[in-house]
DNA sequence: AGCACGCCGACT
DNA sequence: GTCGGCGTGCTC
């Protein structure tokens, strides 16, 4: 009789059992947990000798599933660890609700093609692929080009090259699965095949055979939202994370990590090369490639000869009276050039709906949502108000629910309001919106692709989704209508984020032969970020965040964790705060700011204040958090989130 | 995370 | 009197 650790896909720790049986790690078994058996696996965690051996229950039995390799539960362990998460949490994301049950059919894949289709490639493309090729072993590399520079076929060919030379696999993340569609056309125009896909809309049959294949290692390409990271990888070679800038890649619920730095970790596990590969890298990326942390591949030119977008700057401020107009003359004169010429034209807008604040011009009431302290935006597609944090809705009121009076007016623009007015302007042209909420799936985003490349559309507006690389042949113009936008509110990487975003909105105009145009309106024209984008000059708004940052010993020049402290019960909830912060650990290089009220001070009908803690790079965070909350008391009715490198701030 | 237990208000 | 809301505590 022997005590094992056993592990559930919950969020706990390791619990030891008794087993007659000899259990290998990775084994899965079933085993009592409280009043239900569950699904468990044997984890490589020493048993706790502490724990009285007349509580300790049976090992139910071995399951036929074969078991857990080493190298996936290093991984998980590890994110727990850095997550400060319950490692059962983690095990949750490795496994699929189809556990337990065997697969019947294993999916088959016919096998990519390296040698499908060969690429001509530009002389600066094929340097690129020959770094690449020497890469070996544990190694990042930044793929750093312009967008359209055809960084996507050239690390196709490095996906090729492990292809042919080894039967490893190869795990590439992209951050939406929604945008997929037009990245897996190009795949299967390089290797005849699709690749094995990995996203949360997955049936449990697809789920349970995709896994399958995975863990057995007859799945060599394998692309899938951040989640796909966590699969049992049979024996991975190769890691790319592509668009690696991009927000999505940080799990802002459940298990808050980064999918770009989790890849880092499971390449470094696995031993295999990884590829970031972005045409605006985040400055965490840049600055390790900046200082030979990382190897730096460069592709300055657009691929074909295709130029990038001229940029004109229109000054908001110097607008004419009258009634507000969101699309500046510059940019109507532009708009009515295209629409002539039988070109397109794309208007973003980071903000869905038609007006982000309604507003009594009679007694001032503002509507606000009844869980949340944030405005209710006005869409008036589906005729309602809605809570874009936590979802409420209702019906646009006729009435203010205050003073009764008819005086409600909508304030601001969303894209809604930008169609109104372009449709306004150019009564006869065809105009289209794209927001996370008209596209419910792939399709929906492949259908507007085609109404685009059919010449159906004249003006496409609409929110970020239209920023991540797209490649549309007949668009010569971009206009941002409130280039400022993102910039207010102070957080941390809002002059990155604005930097990225407009630049890669303005990198879909002129992708072919047509010479492209971005518009950028602003009422803020001398602040640096814009007049960065307005000369191009990437290096200029880098070099500029990355003295703030080291000056300011943020991230990635110091470390950041963020504690959000919640609760329905306001006093009680700040009474926890106010004892968690007197608790905090006095140490040298630490700093807690705080607490205050989030900027979100109400959420979903909970109170919320935060912390943060900063850090000098050699501090252990963790063991600095540890030494903080293990024997901190929380009433359970308070929550404590604990976000290791924050990227929302709300 | 689930799940059970137990204490209070609401209604057949 | 019973149903069920959710706050609290436990899972080897």
């Amino acid at each position: 009789m022997q005590r094992l650790s056993v592990l559930f896909p919950v969020a706990l720790g390791t619990f030891d059992y008794l087993s007659l049986d000899n259990l290998k790690v990775g084994s899965f078994v079933s085993a009592p947990l409280g009043e239900k058996k569950c699904m468990g696996v044997i984890w490589n965690s020493p048993p706790d000798e502490s724990y009285p051996e007349n509580k300790l229950k049976h090992i139910e039995s071995a399951l036929p599933e074969p078991p857990l390799n080493l190298q996936t539960i290093r991984f998980i362990n590890w994110v727990a660890g850095y997550t400060l998460t319950p490692v059962g949490a983690v095990l949750k994301m490795a496994l699929n609700s189809e556990m337990g049950k065997v697969s019947k059919k294993p999916l088959i894949f016919d096998e990519p093609n390296p040698h499908f289709t060969q690429i001509d490639f530009s002389e600066s493309q094929q340097k690129v692929v020959k770094g690449l090729e020497q890469m070996k072993g544990f190694q990042v590399a930044l793929l750093d080009g312009v967008t359209g520079s055809g960084k996507t076929e050239v690390y196709f060919e490095k996906t090729a090259q492990i292809l042919e030379s080894t039967h490893q696999q190869i795990l590439v993340l992209l951050p939406e699965i929604i945008l997929t569609t037009a990245w897996l056309a190009r795949f299967e125009k390089r290797f005849g095949v699709k690749p094995a896909l990995w996203h949360s809309s997955l049936t449990p049959k697809q789920r349970r055979d995709t896994w399958e294949a995975v863990r057995n290692g007859t799945a060599r390409v394998i692309v899938g939202a951040r989640s796909a990271l966590f699969l049992p990888f049979h024996d991975l070679g190769l890691v790319i994370v592509d668009e690696e800038h991009d927000a999505s890649f940080k799990q802002e619920e459940g298990v808050l990590y980064h999918a770009r730095d989790m890849a880092i970790v499971r390449a470094k596990i696995a031993n295999c090369p990884l590829i970031l590969a972005s045409a605006t890298p985040s400055l965490e990326t840049y600055v390790h490639a900046y200082q030979g942390d990382y190897l730096h591949f460069v592709l300055p030119e657009r691929y074909a000869g295709a130029h990038l977008p001229d940029i004109q700057m229109v000054d908001m401020r110097q607008r004419q009276k009258g009634p507000i107009q969101f699309i500046s003359k510059d940019l109507q004169e532009a708009l009515e050039i295209r629409i002539n010429k039988k070109e397109q034209s794309l208007l973003f807008l980071n903000r869905r709906g038609y007006a982000p604040l309604m507003l009594c011009r009679q007694c001032g009431h503002r509507l606000q949502c009844p869980h949340c302290s944030a405005w209710l935006v006005t869409h008036k597609g589906s005729h309602t108000l809605q809570c874009h944090h936590c979802g409420y809705t209702l019906p646009v009121p006729k009435i203010c629910p205050v003073c009764k009076s008819e005086n409600l007016v909508a304030c601001g623009p969303g894209v809604e309001r930008v169609a109104e007015e372009a449709q306004n302007l150019f009564p006869s042209a065809h105009i289209a919106q794209i927001t996370s909420e008209t596209l419910k799936n792939p399709k929906d985003f492949a259908q507007i692709i085609e109404q685009m490349d059919k010449g159906n559309i004249d003006i496409l507006i609409g929110t970020q989704i239209l920023a991540k690389g797209h490649h549309f042949s007949n668009l010569t113009l971009v206009g941002v209508i409130d280039a400022d936008m993102g910039l207010s509110g102070g957080d941390l990487r809002a002059g990155e984020r604005t930097f990225q975003l407009i630049q890669q909105v303005m990198g879909r105009a002129g992708r072919e032969s047509k010479k492209g145009l971005a518009i950028l309106q602003s009422y803020n024209p001398e602040n640096l970020i814009i007049k960065a984008l307005q000369k191009n000059d990437r290096s200029a708004f880098l070099t500029e965040e990355m003295n703030a940052r080291r000056i300011l010993k943020m991230p990635p020049f110091g470390k950041l964790a963020s504690l959000i402290i919640s609760g329905k019960n306001q006093t009680l909830t700040y009474q926890t705060v106010q004892k968690i912060v007197k608790h905090a650990p006095v140490q040298q290089g630490v700093e807690v700011l705080g607490p205050v009220v989030a900027p979100i001070s109400k959420l979903r009908g909970k109170y919320r204040y935060r912390l943060l803690v900063k850090a000098n790079k050699n501090i252990n965070m963790q063991n600095y958090l540890h030494l903080w909350m293990d024997h901190a008391i929380i009433p359970a009715s308070v929550d404590v989130r604990i976000d290791i490198d924050p990227y929302s701030f709300f």
